[in-house]
RNA sequence: GGGCGCGUAGCUCAAUGGUAGAGCAGUGGCCUUUUAAGCCAUUGGUUCAGGGUUCGAUCCCCUGCGCGCUCACCA
């Protein structure tokens, strides 16, 4: 019961609604009767303000009350809606003594308030809805965090706000309920998904749907969430990744697809990892991964532009510039100039293993080659991350589903941006040989045989539709919250994600 | 999963081996132009939970729970 945990001040405040309904006001009404946000009743008020002779500005507005300032004989306070804060002025001359004393006695801070009357200006210049009505809307039982703000020489300075990552991550509401610059995060995250669309739709992309629930999972190396379906009496699993089925789209001649949804991944959680996490990827018939690399820079400056109206970020403690082109740098080359090793005289792991332990790289000696090589990047071209880069060609035995750059076996057309060091999206060349295809989905079964649990399964049916013929295709596949997180220049996944997993407690999953 | 750190009033934070305090919000009062309103008074605590040491623990020790940072993992 909700009633159980109420201390002395919620059930002050329930006592409240009772005295409420005792003289026949409903303290959760059904109806309002708003004729304007207060952002466009400020607006309607300084439009006809100049002229003497306009008709005052009549308004009913609605909003949360934010502040209070009770002075006797009247009351300031303030209402917040989506559009922002404006003051009411509440007074005995227009309410009568009866009417302010019962905006005293039953209205407190985070209670929602029906006000109607006219725009005015105050003495101190602030304009103000000057309050002929009001009404309860929604009575709040529990207190918000306290917090106000001050303003000194323009800058508001927030007091009091509410700061601890836990109660901001578990109620979220009251997270977003008393700090503004929250809510504009989450604006902004779905301004970043609008001009993702806008950016594919205009170029002739298809928005489509494909399972979340699959029978064999693929498209990336993670451990996948397994659920179970009584129906069909079968095991399931959570995607990890939608590369698969938007490839079959590709196949029946849909060209240029999107799907933005959620991927779900058994990994750890860290600033940039989450097990759920939103994903975009888009397949582009008869493009490689040059037009890519291109499309990705333009797509990632355009959003910025949307969402920002600029190119230029502060991300990770760097000026980051999102401008193109982005710089671009060939994996073997980057290791020839930065750590002086050419991964071409090193065709197979145990030599690369060998390389590395003479320069006292920490790495596991057993993994495969690209894994190794994936050592070296980290060590040596994590410096050349920070503005925008495209790292390319990349060894194929970890990049099961892109097709091989001509003439050199080991390596795949395939590429990584990075932002601020951290990798924001994949993209390839993809594999549309069904042999070939088939090969690799073999290989990767025994590179991993001995670790059942990455083991990249095999799907059969996917490998049939290649069969049917795929037209040469680019791919591309970016983590919306990272780039969300970069745009926002936040420094954690769980800041850009509005309810982020955190573990259950006695008193449930979200209190 | 490993390491480090944190957990005190609704919020933001103090303090102490002798059972806890401030500001804000809350409650009562004064106040007709305030905006962190002001002034006077005042309520509010299982100091995360359990155990140990001690005459006495919020403080020291152990265990658990939760959160943060970090490492590993996540091609």
């Amino acid at each position: 019961m909700l009633e159980d945990d109420f201390s002395e001040l919620e059930t002050l405040r329930l006592e409240k609604i009772n005295r409420l309904r005792e003289q026949g006001i409903e303290p959760y009404p059904t109806t309002t009767f708003i004729t304007h946000t207060t952002a466009e009743a400020v607006a309607a008020f300084e439009a006809v303000e100049a002229d003497a002779d306009a008709a005052l500005t009549a308004v009913v507005l609605a909003g949360r009350l934010r502040a209070i300032r009770n002075m006797g004989k009247l009351s300031f306070a303030h209402i917040e809606d989506r559009s922002g804060k404006l003051q009411l002025l509440l007074r005995v001359n227009e309410l009568g003594q009866e009417k302010l004393d019962a905006f005293v006695s039953d209205f407190d801070l985070g209670d929602f308030i029906e006000a109607s009357g006219t725009m005015m200006r105050t003495k101190r210049g602030e304009v103000t809805l000057l309050v002929e009505d009001f009404r309860m809307l929604a009575k709040a039982l529990l207190q918000l965090p306290a917090d106000k703000d001050e303003v000194v020489n323009g800058e508001v300075i927030r007091h009091a706000v509410l700061t601890d990552p836990e109660t901001r991550y578990r109620q979220r509401y009251v997270d977003l309920a008393v700090n503004p610059e929250v809510r504009e995060i989450f604006s902004k995250r779905t301004a970043t998904i609008r001009a993702l669309r806008a950016f594919l739709d205009e170029r002739g992309f298809q928005e489509v749907e494909t399972p979340i629930l699959q029978p064999i999972y693929g498209g990336a190396a993670a451990r996948p969430f397994t659920t179970f379906h009584n129906e069909l009496n079968q095991e399931l699993y959570l995607r990890i990744s939608f590369e698969l089925y938007l490839k079959r789209l590709i196949v029946g001649g849909l060209e240029r697809v999107y799907e933005i949804g959620r991927d779900f991944r058994n990994e750890g959680v860290s600033f940039k990892h989450n097990p759920e996490f939103t994903q975009l990827e888009f397949y582009m018939a008869y493009a490689d991964y040059h037009t890519i690399m291109e499309m990705t820079e333009q797509m990632i400056s355009f959003v910025a532009q949307q969402v920002l109206g600029t190119q230029k970020i502060n991300f990770n403690g760097h000026e980051i510039d999102l401008t193109p082109p982005w710089n671009r740098v060939q994996i073997r080359q980057g290791l020839i100039d930065h750590a002086g090793i050419d991964i071409n005289d090193y065709p197979n792991a145990v030599a690369l293993s060998e390389w590395l332990k003479e320069h006292h790289i920490d790495h596991k000696p057993d993994a495969p080659r690209g894994k190794l090589i994936g050592v070296l990047m980290e060590e040596f071209l994590e410096p050349i991350l920070i503005q925008p880069t495209f790292l390319y060609d990349y060894p194929r035995d970890i990049s099961p589903l892109a097709k091989n750059v001509p003439g050199d076996p080991q390596t795949v057309e395939r590429f990584e941006g990075f932002i601020g060091g951290v990798e924001l999206c994949n993209a390839f060349t993809e594999l549309n040989d069904p042999m070939e295809q088939e090969k690799r989905f073999t290989e990767m079964g025994r590179a991993y045989a001995e670790n059942e649990e990455e083991r990249h399964p095999m799907d059969e049916d996917f490998l049939k539709a290649l069969a049917y013929g795929m037209p040469p295709t680019g791919g591309f596949g970016i983590g919306v919250d990272r780039l969300v997180m970069m745009l926002t220049e936040q420094r954690s996944l769980k800041e850009v994600i509005l309810f982020p997993p955190l573990r259950d407690t006695e008193s449930g999953p979200s209190a």
